[in-house]
DNA sequence: TTGAAAGCGCTAACAC
DNA sequence: GTGTTAGCGCTTTCAA
């Protein structure tokens, strides 16, 4: 149940301690049959370097902190993808816990991280407009920084002007602009917006462009269309058969993201309506999981790996070239519709629904 | 840069350090007074306590280790979820990496993993079976023994018989006996295997209880029936495009995942096919990306999340009741069959394809 | 090229 | 209830 110290190996070697330290870290010269003995005496007594005691003497663990709402929610898992690949390929290991959108545990994990002295704090997703929890975060923005360490916050709002924090969005609004204006294009004047936490930064950017593109085209605001409620398929499916069985008309349904539009395509059948012939349909992310959609979904794209990969390229100090003074950095990548087969061209003055 | 110690709340509380980790730690009676001019003196430096002195120090740091091949594939993440969901709960915080397939790197993260002290390394998913990695992992296995923590098993062959490892297997074979009992059953005899590297433990169980259901239905093997490849959406589509073209008969495709038989819906769907009426169509795990088709997929359900939940709690030392000697565990789940929309009767002598 | 020794920040006896 | 002190296992000057 003892494990081999770092002494163990040197007295076994016969050498001094620092003198396995320099072997194991090859920041000094030691001579090849020093060099050899040490290693046998590592291998003999299956010792393993101990990253907390490495940790308190001298350089960071090279770790990060990653927070999101569900690993399984493929918004987050491409996320987290792109954290741990970026961060391993900087020889980083890489720590994750799930919030289930409570803003406490939230909160809780960004302090347990700092505990464990994370390079960085990775923040995924969007948040809820919520003037305490902002406070609170910005003063463990301030308090990691002053520590060396940094807050990212990834494809969610900022917390404050003069918060400390590294920022990388994606373009939700232009995204939710553009599928909205391919709609209106496309003759579809009525559309239903399906999905999305009411509250979320999210939901209010892609709502903001879907509104932006309404008033571009002089096509009203019917607020009996917008139909906010949260981001998964039963939602959609749910929802979407609810006013299936009501009177409300439109032609095209925008979902707020892929995962309602699964499930909207699933009530959309069940009730008969054919896709995109009666009715067209859009979602939002361009996620894997929707890949099998029939018809094919025509949705907006958004990096969701290269959001992480940047995250925490951007937080990392001094990497590369260009020596950055390691924070306040900020980045926002761009998104783009994919036409797929889910929208149909409506004639002018058809019947839509 | 220089973050508060906790000498440094002590000086600025008037009390001396250990009265601090007292009230740190909420282990020993502290009056209240003294707590609250600690708790003060916390929140005024922004002090935040440093888990790697606290481990160095005495107690475990209480993480948890795991080793997926990618946070993106539903199997893994929906097991991703079970792990970090029991270790958050029982308080602890669980470090991932990804290998990417890459054995070299499963043990590089399984050491890194050691070094980190994490109370169990938990590796999850089949393996190939290569003689010499097997004997790299016992050998680690037994290094985290005898440090008192654990290698887990998840999903995932033994790695030998008295190598101390704790492991959580699902009934694989039994599944894939059950499913192609089940298209036995309607009358499929002629049944295409598609899917999953050939050499990895997952599928040669599959196989295994694929075969088993053949041989006691008295039905024969016939080699050009099974297509091992790999588990994605692209090779099901790609290989069985292919097939299709082929002069090749069956009547029912047993997609080696679900993942493979979303690639192999489309396929056939492009060719033309229907799914059930001319072929059907089975899966296996029974993953939520899976919903989305339609018909929607008969398949086996494997108790992902939970599979990742016993993981954890079996290598918890002495948690709960009765004390185990915290090791040695060893858990096989179940697994049924769902049956859904993608599998069809065959009249006797049908025709098929 | 190597060794001695002083911490890193915390916990846990052991005193008082 | 609270303080003193001795480590935990490593890195890193500073000497030799």
């Amino acid at each position: 149940m003892r494990r081999a110290t770092i002494n163990d190996v040197a007295e076994r070697a016969g050498v001094s301690s620092a003198t396995v330290s320099r072997v194991l870290n090859h920041n000094y010269p030691v001579a090849q049959a020093t060099r050899d003995r040490v290693e046998l005496a590592i291998r003999e007594l299956g010792y393993v370097i101990n990253a907390h005691a490495r940790a308190l003497a001298g350089t960071s663990n090279r770790t990060v902190g990653i927070i999101v709402q569900d690993l399984v929610d493929p918004f987050f898992s491409l996320i987290a993808r792109g954290v741990e690949r970026e961060a391993s390929e900087s020889g980083r290991l890489c720590m994750v816990s799930s919030t289930r959108g409570d803003p406490e545990r939230e909160l809780a994990f960004v302090d347990l991280l700092h505990e464990q002295r994370a390079d960085m704090v990775i923040l995924v997703g969007g948040a809820h407009s919520d003037r305490s929890h902002s406070k609170e975060l910005a003063k463990r923005a301030r308090d990691l920084h002053a520590g060396g360490s940094r807050l990212v916050l990834c494809g969610r709002p900022s917390i404050g002007q003069d918060v400390p924090t590294v920022s990388v969005e994606y373009d939700n609004e232009g995204g939710a602009f553009a599928i909205t204006d391919h709609l209106l294009t496309q003759g579809h004047e009525r559309i239903l917006y399906l999905g999305g936490p009411p509250n979320l930064s999210t939901t209010r950017d892609r709502l903001a462009g879907h509104r932006r593109a309404l008033d571009m085209r002089g096509a009203g605001h019917v607020p009996e269309l917008v139909h906010t409620g949260a981001f998964s398929p039963a939602f959609g499916h749910h929802r979407l058969s609810e006013i299936l069985r009501s009177t409300l008309e439109f032609s095209a349904v925008f979902a707020a993201n892929d995962m309602v539009a699964i499930g909207a395509l699933q009530a959309l059948e069940e009730a008969g309506v054919r896709v995109p012939d009666d009715i067209s349909l859009v979602g939002y992310d361009d996620v894997p999981a929707a890949l099998p959609l029939r018809p094919r979904l025509t949705t907006v794209h958004v990096p969701l790996e290269e959001m992480g990969r940047q995250s925490v390229r951007l937080a990392s100090p001094g990497e590369g070239d260009g020596w950055r003074p390691a924070g306040e950095g900020a980045v926002k990548l761009g998104t783009h519709i994919v036409v797929r087969d889910s929208v149909r061209a409506r004639g002018p003055r058809g019947s839509g629904r």
